[in-house]
This record gives C-alpha cells, structure tokens and sequence, in this order.
DNA sequence: CAAAAGTCTACTAAGTCTATAGAGATTATG
DNA sequence: CATAATCTCTATAGACTTAGTAGACTTTTG
C-alpha cells in the first residue's frame, strides 16, 4: 500500500471540495490554484474520481465539480483505492488470503500481512471526509 | 508503505536461513534452488542485508551466508525499511509529522497516514522471523 | 594452483509515475 | 446562433523505479 503523489492530489482536492460541500460546483482551476495542484493532471485525477462515483461534475461554462455523498459519507480508503489499487502492502487481500492457504511455507508470512492491511484498512475504510476536514481535531 | 518482489525474495531468503540457524553457512545457490529465486537477484539482495547487518558470509569453497542473529532478534519491519525503504504511505515517519505540525489545510489528513503508519509499524517491527518460521500459526 | 563461493559495479528492458497537449463535447449567455 | 467557458478523453513524453543479468574481482579450501 503506497500512496503516490496523485493519490495525495486526490485528497487534497477532495478535502477543499468536502469543506466546500453544498456550495455548488467547483470549477478545477480553482480547485488547482486554492491547492496548488497541477491542473491538466487534476483533471486526471478528478476524472477517475468520478468514473468511481465519487464526485460528480457538470460540464459548460459555470460547470465545475462536487463530491456525489456527504463527506461523512465517503471514506479514505475508497480514494485511496481507486487512485493507488489496494490497500495490502503486497499484492491485495485475496491474494494474500490465497497464499495463507496455498503456500505451505509462507503462510504464516502472510498472515502477517494480511494482517497489516487489515489494520491498514481498519483505520483508512473508518475515516471519512468529514472527519479530516473540520481542522479542530 | 509498499513491498516489493525484491522485498519478499529478502523475507523468503531470511525465513529459509532462520530455519536453518545454527546449522552453519549456506550457499546462496542453495537459498535460490530451494526458494526458486533467482539467484543473481538473490546475490545483490543478500549484500543489502549484509550491509544492514542482518546476515554475515563467509567467503570462499565452503562459504555461504547465515543470519548474524538469533531470528527472534530480526524483525520483519527492519527487513522491509533496509529493502523496501519506510513503513509509512507516504513519505516517512518524520515527513509525516512535520506534516502534521506545519501544513495548517491536511493537518487530520497527516496524523491518519501517521496512524496508518504506526499500526503497520506496530506489527512489523514486533514480529520476528522465529514468530513466522515456526509454521504451526 | 584450480575450483568454489561471495563482492561489487555496470548495464538493460520493461514498467510506472508525473505530468502536458490538444481535439472534442456540452452548456450558459448575449 | 456564435462564442466562450468548462468538462471529457486519448495520446504522448521524460524521468524514475523495478527486476534481473553479466562479468570481472576477491577470498578460501583442498
């Protein structure tokens, strides 16, 4: 489990759009510029967010972007997934599942790492927008 | 926080040497037959955990390499920071936190990948190789 | 000295990451 | 309807990383 640099972009931009939240669309190159993000690469990055359902978008002038659900709604580990793959630090839980029960010698291994992306996914599949976008911890 | 081939071909290599601890040197050809790796990959791997002080060798006819400690000394998260760099998803542990203290807009953001950070961290550097070579669970 | 084994540097092919470019589709507005 | 603004989508490129190979060198054994 790796976030790359797009998948923190995506965070970031989905933080601005989740305080935002009710306010209307958003264009990207405000989202761009607020966050200083690359934004041809935003667009991107926000376009798998909606192929993944996660934001929505309306298209022409005053178009612009907004989060599909309520912040509370959606969860970091989804994001992380749709830009990075799963949260496992190898491979992805069924295939560690599948070497626990398959690979005699190792099994005990990968139990050790499927239990790592368990926490992994514990704390990223239970913390949501919401909970990282009011600053007053 | 991300494990790669290389990674796991160290874990494998390791857990075969804590096995056979205390039964001398072992060729790295015979690490590679038995653990089907491939063994000039499995020769740079080796020197990396030799520099990191994890195995020793023996050079020379009848050479060949063993761990420098008792496997329940060696633990799993020293074996991926010394192959596969920190355990945390993005960046490291000081990154993060310097995160946490300095960026005002992702602060909550930081300490969840800090968290995420120190569960993995928590199991990795409390499991040792004699806690997963032994393969009765 | 010859054989066997670790040491070390260099290299390469393929893939991934971080963008950028530009044409096309859709919508609001005058 | 014309234009501008904006999202949509495909293609591409440069830098970097990953996985692995090659080969010369050093050390030890017999």
């Amino acid at each position: 489990m790796k976030i790359s640099q797009k998948g923190l972009y995506a965070l970031e931009a989905l933080i601005f759009l989740a305080r935002r939240s009710g306010k209307g669309a958003i264009k990207i190159r405000e989202i761009a510029a607020t966050e200083d993000l690359p934004e041809k690469f935003l667009e991107l990055i926000l376009l798998e967010l909606k192929h993944a359902r996660i934001v929505e978008s309306e298209r022409g002038a005053k178009g612009g972007y907004r989060l599909k659900r309520d912040p509370s709604k959606i969860f970091l580990g989804e994001i992380i997934r749709t830009i990075d793959g799963p949260l496992a630090p190898f491979e992805d839980a069924e295939g560690l599942r599948r070497h626990v029960e398959q690979d005699k010698r190792h099994s005990a291994l990968f139990r050790v790492l499927l239990s790592v992306r368990n926490a992994a996914a514990g704390i990223l599949d239970h913390t949501s927008l919401a909970d990282i976008c009011d600053d007053k911890r």
